[in-house]
DNA sequence: CTCTTGACGCCGG
DNA sequence: TCCGGCGCCAAGA
């Protein structure tokens, strides 16, 4: 298991923030991080969640179209479902419970990385 | 250095 | 809606 980079805090403290109940995709986590001063894209979003997922509320983070990733698409329904959120088979309703960070939100996150704290 | 590999995304057909 | 194709980008081999 790797141990994580500075990004990897960085994305993990943005997924950390999520509340339950909302979603985001992989890209709106590239963004907001990259918003924070941590810039990426959604496939380095995906591998971080790969690599550390279990430190984080990882199943809030949904591809763009609203699918579950195939690897852990049962898993995710699951604890997705257990939020009250429908899961139709594979895919959720992303624009209904769609969480964008305010401005608080996100200086809260950015304090967050700098803390270290994930 | 090149090549493959993803928990991805967008655009066409 | 469901694919396929291509872009993207960092990590390993």
């Amino acid at each position: 298991m790797r141990l994580p980079d500075l990004l990897d805090e960085a994305i993990l403290a943005v997924v950390a923030a999520i509340p339950a109940g909302r979603l985001v995709s992989y890209a709106d986590v590239a963004e907001i991080a990259s918003q924070a001063g941590y810039a990426c894209g959604p496939r380095r979003v995906a591998r971080a969640l790969s690599d550390h997922g279990d430190q984080v509320p990882w199943w809030r983070v949904v591809q763009a179209a609203g699918t579950l990733a195939e690897p852990v698409r049962d898993a995710a329904g699951a604890l997705l479902g257990a939020e009250g959120i429908q899961v139709d088979g594979r895919r959720v309703g992303l624009e209904e419970h769609r969480w964008r960070p305010s401005a608080a939100e996100l200086s809260q996150v950015v304090a967050r990385i700098e803390y270290g704290d994930t």
